[in-house]
DNA sequence: ACACGGACTTGATCTAAATCAAGGTTGCAT
DNA sequence: ATGCAACCTTGATTTAGATCAAGTCCGTGT
């Protein structure tokens, strides 16, 4: 009974699965190893005690909720580890993938009193979990905290934009190819350029249903558009979820709008 | 020659057209009669003659830029009266308007050094233009103003995530119908709930063009759903560039994505 | 080894919205 | 008043991507 059927586990219900004290250990956050990739990076010696004693470390299955649209907005989140998918939908089940987070990035901001969208993991994921009283407190005290996370916001909203782009404008082609060229980078950030052998390789993590509801298509469509890439030798898959891009050039063209195979 | 082809002119060259010196009056912004649904009502009067000094108030012609998407991101600006269209583009031409900034609205945040967004007015505009380093200024000197634009940005995030769902997911239908019902509440916002008589109206200054780039449909679409609605009696139009929403309700229905006409 | 279930792929057909193609309206400039 | 140009509407046709419909692949548990 390992991990069946029904999505379970509310993340901010009391005792979550492998919840770490945070008053426990000072060193938590001073040891992260994503902390420079991250909004933590604002923060100096003194200022990530404050963090560690802020926030509470979570690890969670994939298929987890984090927060669930229309609830009260009680945290404020860091992901350490793994993917999370961030989402809204319609009455009718129709569901739009607004973003993944992956390690390095914050989520759960909101100024209403619930939020307006779901979050959920793919794969294994860790974070750290702020509650809002908590935040508060962190943004009034660390003015290079509130102004990075100001900074964070700024660039999400940047990026929105460009989703926006693709979902109003672009063909099923150039969403596939932008979509494959993100994972690329994002999963570059996540390795910091460690290894030569990561270059050209995306992490895929998440299922056909989740790029689908991400790009605004059909899972057969994304499948369909897979393929032809493959068989193009524009990409090849690997093992682990990943992806190999094959000619970032191509990639980089077709995603800008410009016609290539 | 008032107003010919081209669309001409950019904001923040020195003269700008009816650019008034920000240092005489300290009182602008302490009459400024959509400071309290701006960014500004977070600011004491003292903070509202900085405010005042640290920017200058310019009136733009409709089809004015702003902003040009690529170019060094040297402003911030606070909407006062009229409405802003920020877009982004594909190198053939194809655009997708991001927002429509109205009276209150602010625009030209970015964390990067260049704008990754274009805007433009869409009829007469009224904006405050604070430059970079004093916006940096007035940010660290005022932390509630500080605090309410982490807010603000955060409420678009939220919106472009809205917009997200609509763009990927919603039929042309449901999309015109939350248009619709957006401009609504967006006149509503600007006009103050003065008046009874202003009751289900909705502005719309902008172009079928315009409207199309924004719903990521064709114009053709775009006025044949509108037509649509007008013989079904959902709407009517109504005196300069506004529409009458006769039943806010079915409407309401259609753009969550419920079938009803 | 095998079989079950979830995830993915591929093919055939359908359709919502795009594209193509005329007109009709409206407002401004002469 | 009249003519022009931008904007909008409506109709006919096409098409990209959705939907419908089988399979195939792959990992896990027995």
């Amino acid at each position: 009974m390992t991990s069946s059927s029904p999505p379970p586990a509310l993340a901010h219900s009391a005792g979550v699965a492998h919840a770490h004290k945070g008053d426990g250990d000072v060193l938590r956050c001073l040891v992260c190893d994503i902390r420079n990739r991250s909004l933590c990076s604002s923060m100096d010696e003194e200022g990530l005690a404050a963090l560690a004693h802020s926030s509470r470390q979570l690890q969670l299955p994939p298929g987890t909720t984090i927060v669930e649209e229309g609830e009260p907005a009680l945290a404020f989140f860091n992901v350490t580890g793994g993917t999370v998918k961030l989402f809204k939908s319609l009455p009718d089940g129709r569901r739009q993938i607004t973003g993944f987070a992956d390690a390095g990035q914050f989520l759960g901001l909101s100024t209403a009193q619930t939020y307006s969208f779901g979050a959920e993991t793919v794969d294994n994921v860790r974070l750290c979990r702020f509650l809002r009283p908590q935040l508060e407190t962190l943004l009034s005290d660390y003015p290079t905290f509130e102004r990075r996370l100001l900074a964070a916001v700024t660039d999400k909203l940047a990026e929105a934009q460009e989703q926006m782009l693709l979902l109003g404008r672009k063909t099923a082609r150039e969403k596939v190819a932008t979509f494959l060229l993100d994972r690329m980078r994002a999963y570059h950030l996540t390795m910091g350029h460690t290894r030569q052998e990561v270059e050209n390789l995306a992490s895929v993590p998440m299922t056909r249903v989740d790029i689908a509801d991400y790009l605004g298509l059909t899972i057969e469509t994304v499948s369909r558009t897979i393929s032809a890439f493959r068989r193009s030798h524009l990409i090849a898959s690997a093992e682990n979820h990943r992806i190999r891009i094959l000619s970032v050039a191509t990639l980089l063209t077709i995603a800008s709008g410009q016609k290539p195979d």
